[in-house]
DNA sequence: AATGAATGAGGATTCATTCAT
DNA sequence: GATGAATGAATCCTCATTCAT
């Protein structure tokens, strides 16, 4: 009798934070980060003070978000790694899944506060820490195959990768999915080895992309 | 006895527009374009109340970065088709050029309210418009000396373009500036003729850029 | 569960709402409709924020504040008529009564401001409407009865009225409220058929207080 | 030489002086006595540097608008006095003059502010007085005549008098003008000695009208 | 536990007044 | 003296957060 209530209680109450934390991704990624609590409330179908119950302030909400989405990268990452054949074909993969994922990483790009909160967070670092590495392996592995130039480093494909991250300026959703993915595939001709012209300075490695510098 | 609305007392009302103008370009591009107007106003030196008397509102500050920008871009643009030898070289030059300008179009991207405002200033249109011709006649001029891949339009490059007028985020400006330039290079790489993968879709013309769809 | 938009939770919005409505009549009768927000908020002993949650903004406060009172004087001219043996009583008691609603119709003569917000307001003006009806039933059962000099009309009768919806300005609340009451009295004297001179000009129909000349 | 260069100063001077109390009675009694200094100083063509310099704030400008108002008002008051041949005459004379005073006088009626500073200038208060022993005068003149009903004092009338000087709100200048004609048409019969009804309360005296209590 | 009303600090904007030209 | 630019205090309004129901 005592157990049931709880559980009963915690499947609503993850129902509320599920459609919350939908409802903010949706609505950060359209609007960007700094639109009304009350809004993001409405749109989930739940009352501000019920947000305010699951999420003490909008800094957390961005939080749960960015470590939701960071979440998903990881194991997309980690999906490509076991699935595809080389290295050089997951990286591939990542890129092009990147932009399924716009909507979530942008985050940390359409917004300064939103940077500063997510720079912060020790659940995102790690994850973001993770996710580094599993590109790092890409990297030496794809140019271990011979297909990546070996000019480049992690934070080189990571850069590329972050810019990727944005939702394109155009006439509608079909146009800016296609404009992604040729923005992908000319990047991708970009980074192939063989033909290339030198980059100026230097590989960039992970520690390039830490923020805290 | 003013010649035109630009000469008399302008002394100093003309040294505080430009102050202010600056220092909002400089504060949007860093912050966004969600900063308290006061702040602006103390960072170009003057009161809140001379903000307002040149700008009636933060549109018209938005509005005004905009165009100055836009205008610094196309005499880029321009001063890169007199002075290069081949139409490839001119938009090389471009696309590394927008790296110093990524301080001002990028507001147009990291803020929703900025890029609605841009859409409906028929000045910032305008400047827009002409931006696309000279790229356009770049990119047909560098497919005809055949150094530019014959699969993408000016759509493809005004994408890539955009994407790079971003501020990268990473450990400090000299890592900012390097990658941007390492990014250009590989795309440049990515662009160039001949040996490349087929690019998925079709080539993007300006048409596709038109946010009005 | 809530039947009607104004049961529910309202056991204290209803009183907020309530106590603004009343705060703001006397305030903008006292002081005119520009007083600061705040001030008013304060005399109706909630923040600021309640208030704005209530009535979006200024206008609406002016609007709902003349609503308020048009309806009051609306009541009291439907229960003179019904109370009232004669039409000529009836109009020379709306008259008297006038007096006590000054507090809130003069808005409409102290602002500018009010005035233009109330001219465009469909409830204000189907309002105003219904008292002109009622006093043109007074004004014409009154001339019927041979109470009512005959050269004037609803529209004259309106001036006189509307003339009297204004504080005097005088020494004290006593004073200016027996001022109101003689006006009042010479003013229906100066009504009383009979031995009259005659009046300038035309009678003054509804249709001449129609401000939309 | 050094006389006349001062003397051409005055000259202009006094005319900036004119126009700007011409432009601010206009704009006070159209707009209210909040309308922004910069826009007073427009009507009149000058900067707002020049107005400040002929009136220290805009207290001083009401003040300087409504003295010169009485003055006019006094003046036309002892006209009637010395030009009619009733005191009963003169003050028929003078009730049918308000209407053209209207435009200023109203002043202190619009705003509570303007009410404030009028209260409180000696200057205005001499006229005010000077008008007041005008106006008793013709009461008790016309009272003597046996033109005025009796049970009216000063104030009553004075009363009567403040009440006009409105602006009738109305479908055009035409009919305002017309309105006003015809109340005051009202009044007088109203005030005319023989057949009324007795008036509630005492007669009011001038010292009734003093604001100070 | 959910809801939405209340609060008030923060940021936008206006305008009286001052002051350099 | 005249002008209009600059200043900043005052007021409007929004929205994050708290709390009574």
């Amino acid at each position: 009798m005592a157990a049931d209530p709880e559980t009963r209680l915690r499947a609503d109450a993850r129902r509320n934070r599920d459609q919350i934390l939908a409802a903010a991704r949706e609505i950060f990624a359209a609007q960007g980060a700094e639109v009304p609590m009350e809004e993001i409330a409405r749109a989930a179908g739940v009352g501000v003070g019920t947000l305010y119950r699951r999420f003490p302030d909008r800094d957390a909400l961005i939080r749960a978000v960015a470590v939701d989405n960071f979440d998903k990268v990881l194991k997309d990452a980690k999906a490509a790694k076991d699935q595809e054949s080389s290295n050089w074909d997951a990286l591939i993969r990542l890129l092009h899944q990147s932009m399924e994922l716009q909507l979530s990483v942008q985050l940390a790009m359409v917004s300064q506060r939103a940077l500063a909160i997510l720079k912060s967070d020790p659940a995102i670092k790690a994850l973001r820490d993770d996710l580094l590495v599993v590109l790092g392996d890409f990297v030496q592995g794809a140019q271990a195959e011979g297909k990546l130039r070996t000019d480049v480093a992690t934070g080189d494909v990571a850069m590329l990768f972050a810019m990727l991250l944005r939702q394109m300026p155009s006439k509608g959703k079909e146009v800016a999915r296609m404009a992604t993915r040729r923005c992908i595939g000319i990047m991708i001709d970009g980074l192939r080895a063989g033909r290339n012209e030198a980059l100026p300075g230097r590989a960039l490695t992970s520690a390039d992309l830490d923020p805290s510098g």
